[in-house]
RNA sequence: CGGAGUGUAGCGCAGUUGGUAGCGCGGGUCGUUUGGGACGAUCAGGCCGCAGGUUCGAAUCCUGUCACUCCGACCA
């Protein structure tokens, strides 16, 4: 491609509405536009790296037996009907003129099944599994971060089918396989944890997880064995040595105007971990009252294991101003004006004598203990665990954190939407047996902003070759010489015979504006022709090694850059 | 949905006590330049997000509304 006729609409400056670097930067080279809060339109430059990640997912995929389709963005109500989910908040609906009533795809399971249901009826059709890459649709509370997190996204989606649990293990972990394998190839580090399946179900999940300085989650890795887990899934293992303190006789305590944890610890002088947090819940409607050491965090969806419910959250300012019978900020488990199941976390077993609020205006209670003052209605798991808690699964290991972004999600589905959907099949035996499913999403836009992320300095994107918009960027430093010209733009198609995807920047630009583009965009690699020419040399540069640049003579360029390309592809294998 | 912020030229921004809008970049044309976002000349470009209101007069004050961003809730 030449650059004079590539549109590419670089920009100087960051856009107002760009916070994330990977944001800034996809808008400032030209890859994306944005249209609506979380809807962006692909430029010639990020529509070709996002179909180069797309094939590398393609080729992963259709190594163990995946085979491409395309199912429709419009899905009729009555089909997300059979599983419930077409009362999924996130969901865009639509009518048609009919009045009748379809979602824009949001995850296609209901599609795909039904395809299977009338298709697959017996054990030897399988195991099957179908993907696709496509737009997906998500009416986010709230989009966030550029690409990171869209209302419209691309996503691969494939599911898989089969007749038995060893065989959808074994797809499961060949997928497993097959997305670390995409991942590394799009040079991007990743790792594998533990998370929350959400309201999707199923019996074992994976995310996958880009770690870049500044991802959205939060992942916690084991210093001595292989446990890793997303944070809001981590599991918090009991301490076996329960340490005996004397209880005190509680007091009362005047706290005026403090209302938050932090206020507390400054106007008594002391830390967090000598309080208690109480939070009023509405577990299924209900109030209920969730307590975790003052310096820790609830986890909604652990408290919601440990409920046995299908919906917790905080309760609303009226339920709390009911069942502390306190203005916010006071609430404590002694003296509730509504007397409320307490949920109390395993930590709290220990130690005792804790400062708790007192369901009274500008009061505290001091000296309470867990089972002396008050009684728990039941302990648990409900605390989201944190860098330095014990393993869960090893003895002497501990926890560390990282920061990653979420860009695969794996469920083992089992028979969850078969048999809402009565997708069935005979099995050898000849009977009617719900088909065992998994499903596997991987975000493709999501992967493309994480590897800027991931990949990028002060200049611009880095972007790891395999899925660079351009292997090779060609700049020919003055359009009126015409021996750089003739020599450039020979080079240029040999690079092009060669194999080699080559951008020529043949525009009509200074050369420092030709130079500062071309890391904007992130070419991996760099030719420069210009003043060597008369010695019969160019100029190649690795856009990760700036700086550093290298004569070679024009005559063994090709050859030499065909074997740069391949020592930067064979890093990422 | 709660909290905070921002909407003025294509982009980034300024605009004083209310007096009818400016700077830089970018764009067109001409010339000089050509190895790190050039220089000079010249031209074009605005419903000051939108709708009301106050006022002789509103980018500026008031009310409402929409959009975008960030924090949180939420997130298949």
């Amino acid at each position: 491609m030449k650059a004079s006729q590539l549109f590419f609409p670089t920009l100087r400056e960051v856009p107002r509405e760009a916070e994330l670097i990977s944001h800034q930067l996809l808008l400032r080279g030209g890859f994306v536009r944005s249209v609506a809060a979380g809807i962006y339109s692909y430029l010639p430059l990020g529509w070709r790296v996002h179909e180069k990640i797309a094939q590398i997912v393609r080729e992963e995929v259709n190594a163990f037996g995946g085979q491409e389709i395309h199912m429709p963005v419009l899905v009729p109500k009555e089909l997300l009907d059979e599983t419930g989910r077409s009362a999924v908040p996130v969901l865009f609906g639509l009518k048609d003129r009919n009045q009748r009533e379809f979602f824009l795809g949001f995850t296609h399971e209901e599609v795909v099944t039904d395809i299977v249901r009338s298709t697959v009826h017996s054990w030897k059709q399988m195991p099957l599994y179908l993907y696709q890459i496509q737009t997906k649709e998500r009416d986010e509370p709230r989009p966030r971060g550029g690409l990171i997190r869209g209302r419209e996204f691309t996503m691969f989606d494939g599911y898989s089918f089969d007749y038995s649990e060893e065989k959808l293990d074994a797809i499961y972990k060949a997928n497993y396989q097959a997305y670390g394998n995409v991942f590394r190839r799009c040079g991007l580090e990743h790792l594998a944890v533990e998370a929350d399946p959400g309201s999707i179900g199923g019996s074992e999940n994976h995310e996958f997880m880009v770690l870049t300085e500044n991802g959205e989650d939060t992942v916690l890795r084991c210093d001595s064995c292989t446990y890793a887990a997303n944070a809001e899934r981590g599991e918090v293992p009991e301490t076996s040595s329960v340490e005996a303190i004397k209880p005190e006789a509680s007091e009362s305590i005047s706290t005026p105007g403090a209302h938050t944890i932090e206020e507390v610890c400054a106007f008594l002088h002391v830390e967090a971990g000598h309080l208690i947090k109480s939070i009023i819940c509405t577990a299924d409607g209900k109030p209920v009252v969730a307590l975790v050491r003052g310096d820790r965090d609830l986890n909604l969806p652990k408290f919601a294991r440990v409920l046995g419910a299908k919906s917790v959250e905080l309760a609303d300012v009226p339920t709390v101003l009911r069942v502390t019978g306190a203005p916010m900020g006071f609430a404590g488990p002694v003296g509730l004006a509504e007397p409320s199941p307490i949920y109390a976390d395993n930590e709290l077993k220990q130690g005792g004598n804790y400062i708790v609020g007192a369901n009274q205006a500008d009061a505290h209670l001091g000296n309470v203990t867990p089972g002396h003052d008050f009684q728990v209605t039941t302990w648990g798991d409900i605390r989201t665990a944190v860098a330095g808690d014990k393993c869960p699964r090893c003895d002497e290991g501990h926890l560390t954190d990282a920061r990653g972004i979420e860009v695969g999600h794996i469920f083992k589905l089992g028979t969850k939407y078969s048999k809402d959907m009565q997708a069935l099949y005979q099995s050898e035996t000849g009977e009617k047996t719900p088909i065992l499913m998994g499903c596997y999403g991987l975000g493709v836009s999501r992967t493309l902003a994480s590897a800027v992320e991931a990949h990028h300095d002060e200049s611009g994107i880095m972007w790891p070759i395999t899925i660079a918009p351009y292997e090779v960027g060609i700049v020919l430093t003055n359009m009126k010489d015409t021996s750089i010209v003739d020599a450039g733009v020979q080079l240029y198609q040999e690079l092009k015979a060669a194999g080699v995807d080559a951008l020529l920047d043949d525009r009509d630009e200074r050369t420092g504006v030709k130079f500062k583009d071309m890391e904007l965009i992130g070419i991996p690699i760099q030719v420069v022709v210009g003043k060597g020419l008369a010695n019969g040399e160019v100029e190649v540069s690795m856009r990760r090694e700036k700086g550093v640049r290298t004569a070679v003579a024009t005559v063994e360029l090709v050859d030499h850059i065909v074997a740069l390309v391949k020592a930067e592809k064979s890093r990422l294998m």
